[in-house]
DNA sequence: GGGCATTCCTCCGGAGAACGCACTAATAAG
DNA sequence: CTTATTAGTGCGTTCTCCGGAGGAATGCCC
């Protein structure tokens, strides 16, 4: 039987070492720098067996000696450590964030911090692989920017705006038109030549806002993504969940209206059809003697228009509706409402209403509702938040 | 500094040993009697190291070996092996499930097997502390009927019909009249002297399908709970989930008709008003001459009959509309139909129908429709398995 | 019946991991 | 300068796991 190198066939005692040594990096990576003595602390471990682990991971270049030493712990007296941080030198992962009129690209160090961004406008009807082409070269020109090849990265996270199958890795047809038939994990990896994670703005969205936005720490919450489409990303427990085949979330094609107008998924009266952000303009936009951007409506509100805060508020009762169903299931701790309306208070007034009037009293009282704290980063955050998560996993 | 005999001070070499014991010991309590080899190879272990760690078990009292010896590896040649077995002599769990007219009792081994059981109709309308006596008398006598004492068990499962909260531990106010103000799980602990969980008749439902039924094996899915009242379990990522305060799976009072009838819940048209066994029974009774019962209207379903065909297939189909929803949100890969009437095709054929018809394509496609394996003993079963996970937390 | 292959299990020696202890290093306080 | 305090590191010990050798118990084939 040929040798095959599988993480399976590393002994116990490797697992153990490789399990303390994550501790010990991430206790780096979340606290920051940090003497021996505090990672001796913090993770339970031995003064000795830290001092050991920090040894293998300077050598192996994951962490190094800080020249400045820590002050000597808290007033009292004694040595002063000296303090040992993560390496932000090497490492590092890229995220990708394909929009339907846009790519957004960034690089970032291991512990989240972006180093390099850039947004291009592109068309998505485009033939997925030039939308790809030019995605690749911003991963190597903005990789060479914050100083490393993309040999460096340890991988990429992809944000694609459409549900995105869990075994085949393939868009779900018909919503992205040019991007039929192709993989396009399996594409950026043959491109780039490292490991590809995909996933859905909702899911990754969700992400974002829990480790690093509006549901940082909480454990159970609904992320809301009000755009062309709408979407919600599940936290659950602690881990975003995407369901048997990785389609979870689609909270779009919730029937809301028994007779009404026909969706593109050939239903009809589709949460989608009656609250896309196209649709809201839509609806909005006779009354107003300009063509209205999100931008417009957003300043309009702000101003306290009554014509849109009307529709904001509509909007977010009718999803508030389909919400309701859900955290009654669900039973979660917050609800965040994100896209581009996501900051409109209406809006998440409209939600709060809904969820009062048509979720069990319980569960009502045990969900907050937010907005989104990321806008229009959230997608590339949470694909950069999971090509960590990925990379954390091998070692 | 006082010594203290915390888990926390065990070595990290000692947590690896006990870890993996914890895993050859699991791997016999849910697979049976098997040979070390087996062991080392569903484990990952090295065939010397589960012999080591079998030797411990054996010598803590908690495996044995057993005398009779297994078939020599299917079909081959080779020694036999010696099969080693949990131990079912000590430790076992109790389990209480309380229904709106019964209190059901049963000890089982550490395995889930269970030793002595026994059902005692009670009147719910009683003030819930005699349902609790009654409950205490008869884990009292079964435990000594199955050789040993309350104080030998490790633990007791509570099943009760209730929404249930997860921090205080108190029944949802207005189901269960007579429990008012009654922390069931504090009451039992006083008078067992061991500790006791306590969780819903659908999560536990849910468990018990997950372990010992129709979804053994499956990551995700929904038990539909269709009786008095209507509720899901949800199992995500294979473990039971049940939201930020315990009430996840509270589907009855989706509003399923517009102005429908009035709910205990103060809405209207809510989806338990509209399909629970009551009312099924009673939109059935006009049309019969005999007062309709659940197994009588089983068996008239086995006969043929077109209007109780008719009646569940509809109410299938109300419930599967929710489930849709649900489905959408969730993409389980298997809906489970439990209460007494989940046996009934029509019911089951119903939801299957409302899946395809209302959730979307691919997550319809993805899901599968069942009865549920474990009919009345289900609550039973989940709380036994409940009893015995919480037991298995506390090495 | 006698090899022979096969599988199961255990003993043994070795390697790796974590730990406690003892020791040095570096500071503050008196 | 001495003492107290904290930080970091060699060293020997203990614990754990593993692979290989070898005995044990069977089926298969001649």
């Amino acid at each position: 039987m040929p040798y095959r190198a599988d993480m399976a066939d590393r002994t116990s005692l490797e697992r153990l070492r490789a399990a303390n040594r994550r501790a010990v990096l991430g206790a780096l990576l979340t606290d920051g720098p940090q003497s021996r003595a505090d990672l001796a602390r913090s993770t339970g471990l031995s003064r000795t067996t830290v001092s050991s682990l920090v040894q293998d991971l300077i050598e192996h270049g994951l962490a190094v000696e800080t020249t400045d030493r820590g002050r000597p712990h808290k007033g009292g007296s004694g040595r002063p450590p000296l303090l040992v941080a993560a390496t932000s030198a090497r490492g590092g992962v890229a995220g990708i964030d394909i929009g339907h009129h846009h790519v957004r690209v960034a690089v970032a160090d291991r512990s989240g911090v972006v180093l390099a961004e850039d947004v291009q406008p592109v068309d998505v009807d485009d033939h997925g692989s030039a939308t790809l082409d030019r995605a690749t070269r911003m991963v190597r020109s903005l990789a060479r920017a914050s100083g490393r090849e993309v040999a460096d990265l340890r991988g990429v996270g992809l944000c694609v705006p459409a549900p995105i199958d869990r075994r085949s890795a393939q868009i779900r047809s018909g919503i992205l038109p040019g991007w039929h038939d192709l993989v396009p994990t399996d594409e950026l990896q043959e491109r780039l030549g490292i490991p590809v994670a995909a996933d859905n703005d909702a899911n990754l969205g969700a992400l974002a806002e829990l480790h690093h936005g509006a549901a940082h720490g909480v454990g159970d919450f609904v992320y809301l993504k009000l755009a062309s489409g709408v979407g919600a990303g599940l936290v659950l427990g602690g881990r975003l969940y995407r369901g048997a085949t990785g389609i979870a979330g689609e909270i779009g094609h919730v029937q809301i209206l028994e007779h009404g107008r026909v969706c593109r998924c050939t239903n009809r009266g589709c949460l989608e059809t009656e609250v896309s952000v196209p649709r809201l303009l839509e609806l909005l936009e006779p009354a107003y003697d300009e063509t209205l951007t999100v931008d417009r409506v957003l300043a309009l509100e702000a101003e306290g228009d009554a014509g849109v805060r009307r529709v904001l508020g509509d909007a977010g009762r009718t999803v508030g509706r389909a919400l309701a169903d859900l955290c009654n299931s669900i039973n979660p701790s917050l609800v965040v409402v994100g896209g581009p309306l996501g900051s409109a208070a209406p809006l998440v007034e409209g939600v709060r209403a809904s969820l009062d009037r048509y979720a069990q009293p319980a569960t009502a009282a045990a969900v907050r509702v937010a907005s989104a704290a990321l806008g229009a980063r959230a997608e590339i955050t949470g694909a950069i938040a999971m090509a960590i998560a990925r990379a954390a996993l091998e070692e």
